[in-house]
DNA sequence: ATTCCGAATGTAAACGCTTTCACTGTCGGA
DNA sequence: TCCGACAGTGAAAGCGTTTACATTCGGAAT
């Protein structure tokens, strides 16, 4: 397990070549006959040689490969957001390096170092918590912009070598807001999971719809979770308290699907009939939106479509090109069975 | 953003010091003075120096990188064992590099080799599917264990440099089916995903259980659904698909979370209450099994201690220790509203 | 036949770090 | 006063690649 490791060297002696020749098969350049070509390749298929990435690294200078950051892997959207941008990479022929930093600040700019040092070729915040409303903790996102390239998921942020995709947040949540209320429910709950940077854009989208159609909207209205993604018992359980605390509201209007999930579950336990008595959009339009029962009308976020934006887009600035800094998509409502019409 | 890269050399002349003293603080190894130390330690602040991993590796032969390979990182269940290997190793000092590879053998043979080309310190394979029942499928996972250590989540392969963890998937489902055969039902469907090896040995335990209880398994009983592990209604049409064919079944053992919440949703459909007409057992203990209304009974397989276990062996194996080939825990059955008791 | 060119290959420097070894200077003990 | 031990530091040899530059050689053009 330990017995010298084969080298470029070991490949050259035994096929009786320069390790320049060896090198320049490895990356198929140009100039080799086929003959020698032949030879290398037997060294090395009989060795099971497998270059040093390192000593490549060194040489080069890069790495293939692209740092992934991300609050919590475990969470659904992220996770999913992961794999597209895995499988996106690599199709492109680029690794992905991976760090979970959990959502405090301190964490992601310790893994934003750590990526550095690593000498990714780019970096993709993968979540809208990455930025801050608070501009100078964003700090850390244009030092790293200029060393690398950074992609921003989900968030807006203007810097010279920084490009982001989205939806429009607000709009959709704006939107989702004005049909709930257009059919006929005038006490509705924002229910936000409040780390979320995107959330506060949303929280915005349905102050304005509730305003616009000269709805008032008080500070209980603004209900939110902190604890983890996967607790749906917790999270009703915070509307409980609410309603307890003598909120009376017959719509949620929800930051993401398990919130949403939370919602319908709520108003089951209450006995209000969906949608019938009581209408809940979600968002994301993830695989919980149809686990609930009832399924849940949710808005859409065209997850893939940013994800693969953000790939090409990468590509494209590593190989020189200009690239449009900033893209943003609608998002689509997609109605089930929370809602009417 | 491209002048000159920031060396070692750059922060030993702004000290007035050598490499070699700079590396000793930088890894802050013996022998070096309080004032030097101080002086090398300015100089990196004021440069914003950061070194460079692929140099450092090359020295060392090690990146402290731990490779993780999953089929899909979107996948409830491994995004969350994702999450919890990331969190330890971090804590451990090691970083992850992720690849997902799909369920082809060919991607996950390219993987590895991917992954050993990085010099990855260990390996982790996340997840049942990587050994197959067919031993000479798994030459594979043999060889790269001649080069790190290799470890194994939920599934068993015996080698000199094989790691593994899981839960006795064999016995938790003997003992489920058992429970639901004692709580009176007799015509009970597996419902398998039929990817994962330690799917088989689910089926077994299903199967050795009904034979225990004097009742026969007939092919049509084994039902599986092979598609995306998101389209509920996909699998559930499955189950309907079986009882247009004639099947008549009153219980439905899962092998994940999603197929049981998939055979509720059939049985809700067809009119059977839960738990009294039709029962469902479901597997690892996600969230969706809370999701569902009426929640899943499911069965825990232990995911975080199995990550946690495989972890600190792997630890141990880096640093020299002798460590334990295999720890198999016992799952546990969480009792919820889909099971009479 | 001579010149010149390009294809095929080799040589050696460079990449940025770690680490062994050697060296200097200080200090305590004999 | 001399010696040995030892803390603090520097010089230089790797580590395994890539690649610019040098070399060789056969053949086309003159």
């Amino acid at each position: 397990m330990k017995e010298h490791t084969v080298t470029i060297y070991d490949i050259s002696e035994k096929a009786g070549v320069s390790i320049a020749t060896v090198s320049r098969v490895l990356n198929n350049s140009s100039n080799v006959s086929d003959v020698t070509k032949a030879k290398v390749l037997n060294a090395i298929k009989a060795t099971g040689y497998t270059p040093n990435a390192f000593a490549r690294g060194l040489g080069l200078n890069t790495m293939k490969t692209i740092g992934i950051l991300c609050a919590d892997s475990s969470d659904l959207y992220l996770a999913k957001a992961i794999y597209f941008f895995e499988e996106q990479l690599r199709e492109n022929g680029y690794d992905s390096l991976l760090c979970c930093t959990g959502y405090a600040l301190k964490d992601k700019k310790a893994a934003v170092n750590l990526l550095i040092s690593k000498k990714v070729d780019g970096m993709i915040l993968a979540g809208s918590h990455f930025v801050y409303p608070d501009a100078g903790d964003n700090n850390y996102i244009f030092e790293a912009s200029e060393k690398v390239p950074v992609m921003l998921l989900n968030a807006e942020l203007e810097g010279s070598n920084i490009y982001c995709a989205c939806t429009d947040d607000h709009k959709s949540i704006y939107k989702a807001t004005s049909e709930m209320i257009a059919s006929g429910i005038k006490d509705i709950v924002y229910f936000n999971n409040a780390r979320s940077y995107s959330g506060s854009l949303k929280e915005r989208g349905f102050k304005d719809a509730m305003k616009d159609a000269g709805l008032e909207v008080t500070e209980r209205q603004l209900q939110f979770y902190d604890g983890s993604g996967e607790d749906i018992h917790e999270m009703a359980s915070r509307l409980e308290k609410a309603a307890a605390a003598g909120l009376s509201f017959r719509g949620v209007i929800a930051a993401d699907d398990a919130l949403a999930l939370s919602a319908v579950k709520y108003a089951k336990k209450k006995g209000y009939r969906i949608p019938e008595d009581f209408e809940v959009i979600g968002y994301n339009d993830s695989m919980l939106a149809v686990c609930s029962d009832p399924e849940i009308t949710s808005i859409d976020n065209k997850l893939e479509e940013l994800c693969q934006k953000l790939t090409t887009t990468l590509m494209g600035v590593l190989s020189g090109e200009e690239m449009p800094k900033k893209t943003i998509l609608s998002g689509e409502l997609v109605r089930r069975q929370t809602t009417r019409n």
